[in-house]
DNA sequence: ACCTGAACACCGTTCAAGT
DNA sequence: ACCTGAACACCGTTCAAGT
């Protein structure tokens, strides 16, 4: 029973989805692999870089062939496929913010966003300005979706009928401005 | 010493903001209070209506009155007073979102938002989107924000330079995309 | 009504010792 | 190199008992 840090993100993933980010403790996950607590600290520092690859994990194996030429409909596919891997596991977005906003992991997102508007002639600045408000609604929509849908299937209620449409919307509100800059550039 | 409800709600505020989100735990609110544990849940049923109540009280001090007419501007000045109000304790967007995010308490902004949208002659189901994406701007922007802050004068690295800027800059992304759709109206 | 004291069922992390 | 066993310093919450 020799395991690997790979091993050790694999099961955490599925104790993830199985159980939720609240039980995915150290211990829960040690005791699931058949092992002491203490012996995870062989295969990574802490709890909180553990989170962080497991939040790039999830976003690798949701990550999808890009096809758009088109700058706009880039950062469209782009989204996309960002919300579509974090809605692929419970608790999936919340885990991956987090990660984002400590600065820990989930940084490819931001760089494919990135170079799309750049590739739309955006100044470096509105670039900037444009990826991070991007990911602010994607992450922000997908996590208060998430969050709907477990509550709903908890047997609360559900005041969320429409997560895919709501999100495109509210992106082609964003784009829209962003659009509006390329032309007057 | 008797306490009330709001006597612990603004001592958790005053931990909040000495300490940060991560040592606001009841056993150190009671300890903080010349109190037993268990005293706390007299006034609160558990923890996570603590921390909305807490979201609440931030947002309530952080009121200002709101003097815009036109609708856009009304945008801007609602989300400039959610934003200072979060940034004025510590780790007061993270309570402020978390609570949101699970639908216990601050919800007075999002009225605040909807009923500007539709002054503004927008149709109901885009003022739906509209609250919800600029709320998530607003929310994303400001936990980044202080997130970021907090960690530079921790000693870490400091990526965001701009706060206030950004923050408008991308709000006005957004409110571009609004205008135009009341425009074609 | 409000609080104490004690308990229950947990956490993340460290570290000497084993193989 | 990888793991065990035991410990340290904590958590949120419940509940009988006191005033």
């Amino acid at each position: 029973m020799r395991y690997h840090r790979s091993d050790v993100v694999a099961q955490a993933i599925a104790v993830l989805d199985e159980y939720g980010l609240e039980s995915l403790t150290m211990r829960r996950l040690a005791s699931e692999l058949g092992v002491q607590p203490s012996a995870l600290y062989h295969h990574v520092p802490n709890k909180q870089s553990l989170l962080a690859a497991v939040a790039d994990e999830v976003l690798r194996r949701g990550a999808r062939q890009r096809r758009a030429q088109r700058w706009d409909r880039r950062v469209v596919e782009v989204c996309a496929e960002l919300r579509d891997a974090m809605l692929a596991y419970r608790d999936g977005a919340e885990v991956v913010v987090t990660a984002h906003t400590f600065g820990l992991g989930a940084h490819e997102p931001a760089s494919a966003l990135r170079s799309a508007l750049a590739d739309g002639g955006l100044p470096e600045d509105l670039v900037d300005v444009g990826t991070r408000a991007i990911l602010h609604l994607v992450f922000g929509h997908t996590v208060e979706e998430q969050t709907a849908m477990q509550a709903a299937s908890a047997g609360a209620i559900d005041r969320n009928p429409d997560g895919e449409g709501d999100f495109e919307r509210s992106l082609e509100l964003l784009l829209d401005g962003l659009r509006a800059r390329v032309a007057a550039r």
